[in-house]
DNA sequence: TCCTGTGTACTGGTGTGATAGTACACCGAG
DNA sequence: CTCGGTGTACTATCACACCAGTACACAGGA
């Protein structure tokens, strides 16, 4: 599939899986019906533990995002766009959040604030673009 | 002095208390030169086990922001100041970066993120005020 | 039916944070 | 000097989250 994993990071890896999920079907890169790669063979690709990927399907599956099919793997939930796009849009305003208040507590200004954040959108929004080009190139995706 | 810690959050205690000693020497609420509460002082004001406070002085005895003056306390570094507003601005921007990675992801536009960021720059703003003017009422403070 | 693949449950190890208790070396005031 | 304050060190304990390993129950195809 497409994740990116951190197993040193200070995030939960399982909760990394359940973030990028969720973004994928905000993203439209999950759509609803679609089957998501199973346990084993998602734990097998990114090295990890099954049980770390069944966690986070049992999250995404009380979060309604995405269903069960007994022996038969997980799906996409049909309404679990709307869901993801507004818990996507709450991540987001949470991370903004905590970054604005850590500037404000420290004295930063609001205009360097907008030029952080403006000089931020580009370096990533060009990063984007470098990498859709290199996966153009070749039919890769993991 | 004027710490909130939250005792249930993500982040331990011991680097919430460094994170907001850093941001307020950044802030020059606390100057080079000043003592900081003691060990014991604090960790009965906020309740809070006294190894933890001086495992967060520690930390930032290795930061090179506090300085300690044997059977006195500690006081902040007179360079640290720099230091600080340095560290601050990479807590931002690694904010910042987390916020916009995840919204990128999530298939949301620069200018919706725009939106978003200008949205909760004023509502902080606005908060901060307010609370300044509750503190300037009474002299409080923790 | 048998086999393979699916999600799920249970158990245990490991690392980390927080707390408690105690003890030590140091400084400054009385 | 003595006393009360300071930071520091060390050990032990508890709780919790994360993760690995294994075994189980179920569905579908040969």
């Amino acid at each position: 599939m497409f994740f990116s994993i951190d197993p040193n990071g200070d995030v939960p890896i399982y909760e990394q899986i359940v973030r990028q999920i969720k973004l994928a079907v905000a993203d439209e890169v999950l759509v609803g019906g679609q089957m998501v790669a199973s346990v084993r063979q998602l734990a097998g690709e990114l090295a990890i533990n099954p049980n770390t990927i069944a966690r986070a399907y049992q999250q995404l599956q009380s979060d309604l995002v995405l269903e069960p099919l007994r022996g038969r793997g997980m799906v996409v939930r049909r309404d679990a766009i709307k869901r993801c796009t507004k818990a996507r849009n709450s991540i987001v305003a949470d991370g903004v959040s905590r970054a604005l208040a850590d500037a404000l507590a420290g004295g930063m200004s609001p205009d360097e604030l907008r030029e952080l954040f403006e000089a931020e959108l580009s370096r990533q929004s060009q990063l984007i673009q470098s990498n859709q080009a290199n996966a153009s190139e070749n039919g890769t995706s993991t």
